[in-house]
DNA sequence: TGTACATCAGTGAACGCGCGTTCACTGATGTAC
DNA sequence: TGTACATCAGTGAACGCGCGTTCACTGATGTAC
């Protein structure tokens, strides 16, 4: 998997707004306008990608933007389909430091670790994770419900089928598992966001989650 | 309970908008102007409460609305609290609908009577349950986090209580159990309502609730 | 009982804001002959 | 190798929109004397 810095950081993109371009043309516009509508995102969430806003960062006329994206929405889409990546990231990350050992055991904690790499995320960049669930239809197949090999939802998939052939999860249990833990971990995260929650100190919140993943364990094994 | 439309539909308030006051104070604004701004959150979500919009309806000029309200926030702020009593109405009415009979039995379905109300409630009232989580904080002491007597969180709260008496769910797993099943309904809704998920025909749907309601009962118990 | 007056609840005009989108345009690029 | 020309990628000005909020005001109400 080519990190998403591949796709956005592209060598031919100045330095967006720090230098005017020295070409008329900008060479990578589009790239550069996802990226910079990426950090705005992740400053301000959805509402924050303004298209002016983006095109000032990129260092170009306001209009621009529409020789590459029908409109606002389009590009609210590619983010999205960006936030969807960098979350699918994080989750393999903490996936790749799970100690190997007893077969059983990973499994197990492997997981977890989907779990909290899930909630870790949606805290952590908080602008990006709501634009990635803003409602905005995805713009290419990245909707992680019609894309079942790959993607968040199907990395979730592959790691419950590991519990379920090392007895981790019951076969019988295993239909609809992975909305019961996807559901458990977007609400906790929103809850803890913008929710009711988000006034609850993070060594709670962390006792809170781990507790929410025994139930999840037990409900399933 | 008083049903919230007595705090709302009172009688010293005409019919808004549909014939002018014949008087020059309207009697009731403050309880108008939230009024019509829970129809505005019911069909729009929190953002469709425009307090122009909200004036309008009302048939009140724009800037009345500051005599009662701060700003926009504040009003906002009423109409998330009106949304949360809605939702404790919700889940007392689907409560009251479980058949008593074996004492064990019945705390076991009202559990489950708990979760379907959030879900319906969400799915029903989209906007409005938007409102309620979108972050405004709480008009009047109406967190849900803070109240534990009464309020959402508090009765389901009394219902775990009552699954604990009658052996359904385990006392060691009943610290964090709040959190656990609201976590879950909450993401459930989520994702269902504006996430990947909102393309889910209603019968799978439904049929993933009740998986989902089976495994968090498995969870505690 | 009447009246002056403070207080409250509305009004109407205006301010300042920034947005998304469209229009007719111009500069740059690549390609066919 | 040079040149005409189509095509593409940007520009700058303008449109239309509606918002939240503030200002100085006026009409209505209730109360003290």
């Amino acid at each position: 998997m080519s990190p998403v810095s591949t796709l956005i950081y592209d060598e031919r993109v100045p330095p967006a707004s720090t230098t005017p371009r020295a070409t008329y043309h900008h060479g990578n516009l589009r790239a550069a306008l996802v990226e910079a509508a990426t950090e705005l995102a992740r400053a301000s969430g959805p509402d924050g990608v303004v298209l002016r806003e983006v095109a000032r960062r990129t260092g170009v006329s306001h209009n621009a933007a529409y020789r590459h994206f029908a409109d606002r929405d389009e590009l609210l889409g590619e983010v999205a389909a960006v936030g969807g990546q960098r979350l699918e990231e994080a989750m393999r990350a903490r996936l790749a430091r799970v100690r190997a050992g007893d077969a059983a055991e990973a499994a197990r904690r492997r997981l977890r670790a989907v779990g909290r790499a899930y909630v870790e995320f949606a805290l952590g960049e908080p602008g990006l994770f709501e634009t990635v669930f803003s409602g905005a239809p995805p713009a290419d197949g990245q909707d992680p419900y019609r894309s079942p090999a790959d993607g968040p939802y199907g990395l979730l998939g592959q790691v419950l089928d590991e519990n379920v052939a090392h007895g981790n999860v019951r076969p019988d249990r295993r239909p609809g598992a992975e909305v019961v833990c996807w559901a458990a971990v977007h609400g906790f995260a929103g809850l803890h966001l913008r929710g009711p929650l988000a006034a609850v100190p993070a060594k709670e919140r962390d006792r809170a989650l781990e507790l929410m993943l025994d139930r999840i364990e037990q409900g399933l094994g």
